[in-house]
DNA sequence: TAATTAAGATACCAATCGGTATCTTTGTGC
DNA sequence: GCACAAAGATACCGATTGGTATCTTAATTA
C-alpha cells in the first residue's frame, strides 16, 4: 500500500495543477494536502520546504512539456512539419490544454521576481529548452535543404516563440482561441515563405 | 497638511509598484503602508477592501500606459510612424520601464484567474484599449492611404501585439533586451511591407 | 517473527494575513 | 473660537500561513 516513490509523484502532479492555475504564491500547503488527501508529515517529507516544493514542481511540469514536444517533432518528416506540429501544440494550450492554466513558462515568469531566483531560473530553463527546440528545427532544416539558407534562425525562433506566448496570454484572457489562430495563421505564412 | 485625493493618489502610485512587480497576492496591506509611511486605517478609509484597492491599481496603471501611449502616438504624423512609436513604447519596457515589474495587462491577466474576475475584467480592459490602439491606427492608416486596403488589419494588430507582448516576457526574463530589439526588427519589416 | 527503519499522521508553533472597532487629530463652516 | 465631520492612527480580531516536533503505522530485513 506504502509507495514513497507514488506519494511524491502525486504531489508533483496535484500541486502542478494548483500552482498552474493559482499561482505559486497563491497556493498554499493546506490547498495542496486538501487535493493529495495527504498531511503536512507526508509532504514535508518529501520536500524541504515550500520553494522546493515549486522548483521541483516546475521542473516536472516542464518535463511532461518536452516529452509531448518531442513526440510531436519527431512525428513528422520536414523542418515545416515539424514547426507547423509545434504551432498547433500551443493552440491546443487553448482548446485543449496540455496541462491546466495556461503556460507554465508564461506563469512562472510572471510571478517569480527577484525575491524567487530559483522559479526565476527554473522559468529560463524551459525558455531555453523550447526557444531551442524550435532553434533546432530551423537549423537541422537548413541542413536538410528543408528552409531557407540565408534566413536568421535566431530572429524566426524568437518571433515564432513570442507570438505564439503571446496570443495564449490573449486567448487565455478574452475566453476564446481566435488570437492564437490568428497569430498561426500568419505564422504559417511566413513559414511557407522560408520553406523550399 | 491633510489630503485625502493626495493621500489615495500615494496609495494607488505605491501600490502600483508593489502590485506590478511582486504580484497581487504577494503584495501584503503591509507592504503598502511600509511602502506609503500610512496605516492600515487611512488605506481602509479610501478602499473598501484589497480586491478594491487591487482593482483601481490596475486601472491607475492602465490610465498611466494609456496617457504615456496616446501622447506618443499623437507625436507622430503617419500611421507607419505612429506604429513605429509604439513598438519602441514597447522596447521601453525592458531599457527604460514606465512602470516597474513588466506589463501591467501581463501581470495582471496571468496572475488573474477565474478566483479573480474583477481583476481579470481590468486586465481585459487594458487587452482592448491596447490592441484597440493599434487596429485603429492601421484602420485610419488605410483611410488616409498610408496602408495597403487589402490587408486584415485585425491580424496584424493581434499579430504586432501578441509577439510585443511576448518578446517582454522573454526578454524580462532573459535579462537583456536582445529578443524584444529582434521582434521590433521583424514587425518594422512586415510594417514597411503594408505601407504605401 | 521480532526488531528496525522509514512513511505518513497529528498536534502544535509563531508570524502574518485581511479586516474592523475605536480613538485621536486635523481641517472647515458658522 | 467652537462645534462638527472627516482623515488617519492604534489596537485588536479570528483565520490562515509555512514549518516542526512527535507519534503511529507499515514495510523490510535478520
Amino acid at each position: 500500500m506504502r509507495n514513497p516513490e507514488a506519494t511524491k509523484e502525486t504531489i508533483l502532479k496535484r500541486s502542478g495543477v494548483l500552482f498552474n492555475t493559482k499561482g505559486y504564491k497563491a497556493t498554499s500547503i493546506s490547498n495542496i494536502t486538501d487535493a493529495t488527501g495527504l498531511t503536512k508529515g507526508a509532504i514535508y517529507r518529501h520536500f524541504a520546504n515550500k520553494n522546493e516544493l515549486e522548483l521541483e514542481t516546475l521542473l516536472h511540469l516542464s518535463t511532461i512539456l518536452s516529452e509531448k514536444l518531442r513526440v510531436i517533432i519527431k512525428e513528422q518528416p520536414t523542418a515545416g512539419n515539424k514547426l507547423r506540429a509545434v504551432f498547433r501544440f500551443f493552440a491546443s494550450y487553448i482548446s485543449n490544454p496540455p496541462i491546466k492554466g495556461g503556460c507554465p513558462l508564461m506563469n512562472a515568469a510572471v510571478e517569480a521576481d527577484d525575491a524567487h531566483p530559483t522559479l526565476r531560473k527554473g522559468a529560463l530553463k524551459i525558455l531555453n529548452m523550447l526557444r531551442g527546440s524550435l532553434l533546432t528545427i530551423l537549423d537541422n532544416g537548413i541542413t536538410h535543404k528543408q528552409i531557407k539558407t540565408d534566413i536568421d534562425t535566431e530572429m524566426y525562433a524568437t518571433l515564432f516563440f513570442a507570438s505564439l506566448e503571446g496570443a495564449i496570454m490573449m486567448s487565455k484572457l478574452v475566453g476564446n482561441d481566435s488570437d492564437i489562430k490568428r497569430t498561426i495563421a500568419f505564422l504559417e505564412k511566413q513559414l511557407n515563405q522560408i520553406e523550399l
